[in-house]
DNA sequence: GATGAATGAGCTTTCATTCAT
DNA sequence: CATGAATGAAAGCTCATTCAT
């Protein structure tokens, strides 16, 4: 468990132009990130992974902090970006919601030792709980947003404050089941996206009542007691 | 940042018995790894907010590792007993929840650092991980327990899988709001107790229609729409 | 392997007489001393396995070096009186050697933690080194004065260096058995003894009688003797 | 007594190939120990007096316990190679035996620090004192084979355990004369080696015979030459 | 006489970071 | 461009030793 194996076998004495250098070496980080964390990785182990001597490390990426910060910042990059390509900003909100969440869930499966820096390593090292407090602000922000107009279409108003918690909330959630997700290897990330949507979006209160939501059902949602 | 000033300003020579001392070590060391993190604090630190000396603090307390473990170990207790004291399982399913979500949040508005221990340092550091899913665990199965329990009362039922993950999704949901208002020291924990029990328990498409759940109603919740 | 067991197995609060109290101390130090070395050895344990506390470890037998001289004096005592009172002056040389030899020998086969402390951790360490090269001088004078009046009765003389040289042999090769025989728990004391008296003696027995080896002779060498 | 001083006055900061640094460490550690002891030696002094920080002694040559033993090979291989050299298989058993101890004694004298290292420290240490048996093995059983296959060329046998004890015993008074000479820096290691030869050889020379000292024999004691 | 409580001091070890080549 | 060599600084942990009771 030591350290993990060098990402290219043969380590390349080519000079290589430094944008690809820099992926290299990104790519060494967030494995060894996930795998132990940020304090525990070394960035002796860094500079191994990617083939790469360690005064490259620093000549492109900088101090092990500006290292994890740019991690950071590439994955959630990525991850807002595998959102945003799904969402249809002109569909109703519970479509939105519901590719919102299968394209986070896809995401996260797909890229765990991604999601482990992101969300796992950074929430308590304080240098870095503000850079990722910003970038949940900003998911947030953007549901709220969803949430706001929904209601507004409906001819409503929610408090602002009670838009942000319920935003909060969800992302919480979602966050959760990310962790569970990333902890069950065999789980099926689309799969898990509908159970969330089905609570999130029907409430316990519901369920209780044995509705169930279902892809593909007009807005609002054909729930059983309806459909009664 | 550097070092948190000591609890007690003047250092006391007198020689206490050594589960006083216990208490103070354990306080001090809440405290300053809620701060700075697990691997950023430093025992010397510890040591000296505690008002003792490092040998001490491994006497009785042992590692740097155990020590933590002392710390995860009494807050959780504090915490689920603060839930605990206030859940009558006799009790219907919103009423149990709503009871559980405002302990929970009273708990977390009080001992932000306590919190932030439990929570926001454990859950990426690995040896602890470990040792916090197990406890998020216990939460999750009475949760799960609780919302079974409901669904056959009304002569129905769901599969285990999908309680676990709402259970988990709720426990996200709370797990975040409570980071929200452990950032927003002014913020209101009842209120936002309140808040989440409307998400969790209307669910976002009520919401849309402009429901509102609120304290003291019976099961089930007397929403706009059945009120109409 | 990290506590020797207690020597009195319960803990006796009784005030005792200070010789006791020091003996129990003493022999409890010879035994963590000789399993643990001296620097690996901490008061801690000994006062546990002694059944007392550490001050009156401190207050009877003083600090860790003077214990350590403590426990070296008594054994070395202890050696010395066994051989003395087994080795008979007005005996023939032949028969002192071989009387202190098997005292020696039965001695170290049984008090095999004494003469780790003697003589395995003493020789390095350097505030032990003096005193027991003050130990091993005293018995090589002794082995010396034997061997030169012996010779001299024999009316003959050898240089005081070659005596002191022999004698330090002598002694090294039986420390060097009493090595192999602690290592070897089956061997039998007696036999060993013999074993070297074969050796020693009739090594001895030559340079008794004037013989003298010199570089360059052939095998087997042409002794005095023969040269007669 | 606290600090040896640094080895090269003018500490260097050339940037010296590793194998060059190691053995400037080597040196220093070998030097450190032998004066302090393994427990007693602080990583910082080796160090200081090899004139390199801290980071590289652990960098090249590993752990405190794994620094010591490589200066333990070394200075073995030093000795086994400086006898190895010098002792001719094809020459009779006295003359190997002379040769040996010859450049025995003689490195002895020139690396008195190698062998206090080497015998002194190791001898108690417990880490050590099973590789020191190992290095110690190797000697005896070469010389127990020196005597044995003599003993056969003169038709005769030796038991085997007899041939073992008589090597350990051979090679515990040499030790202890290296011991005395290392005490002793006017004396003549050449002188020595005659000195040892003499008692071994006459000794040796007599088994070689068969003759047999028997408990309870009359001095001087009746060998079977004297029977003939 | 006897002890639990308490500490000063020190040691090994590790790591991010930077020169000199 | 690329690296092996080198280090300052700090952290965890232990232990002999001593008060205050």
């Amino acid at each position: 468990m030591r350290s993990l194996t060098r990402v290219s076998t043969t380590r390349t004495f080519k000079r290589l132009p430094r944008e690809i250098r820099e992926q290299q070496v990104l790519d060494a980080a967030v494995r060894v990130f996930s795998h132990h964390g940020f304090h525990t990785a070394s960035m002796d182990e860094i500079a191994e992974v990617a083939g790469v001597s360690k005064p490259m490390v620093y000549a492109y990426l900088g101090t092990k902090e500006e290292l994890f910060i740019a991690c950071l910042r590439r994955e959630a990059t990525r991850l807002m970006e595998a959102i945003a390509d799904v969402v249809d900003p002109t569909l109703g909100l519970s479509d939105q919601l519901w590719s919102g969440l299968r394209a986070f869930f896809a995401f996260v499966g797909a890229h765990r030792d991604g999601w482990a820096v992101l969300y796992r390593q950074a929430r308590g090292q304080e240098p870095f709980a503000a850079e990722l407090a910003a970038m949940r602000r900003r998911i947030v922000d953007v549901i709220a947003d969803m949430l706001d107009r929904a209601v507004r279409a409906e001819g409503r108003q929610i408090h602002g404050i009670d838009l942000e918690v319920s935003a909060y909330a969800l992302v919480g959630a979602g966050e959760s089941l990310a962790d569970w997700l990333a902890d069950h290897p065999d789980a099926d990330p689309d799969k898990t996206a509908g159970r969330l949507m089905n609570v999130a979006w029907l409430g316990a209160a519901q369920l209780l009542r044995g509705d169930v939501w279902a892809p593909g059902g007009s807005e609002p949602p054909v729930t059983s007691r309806d459909a009664a």
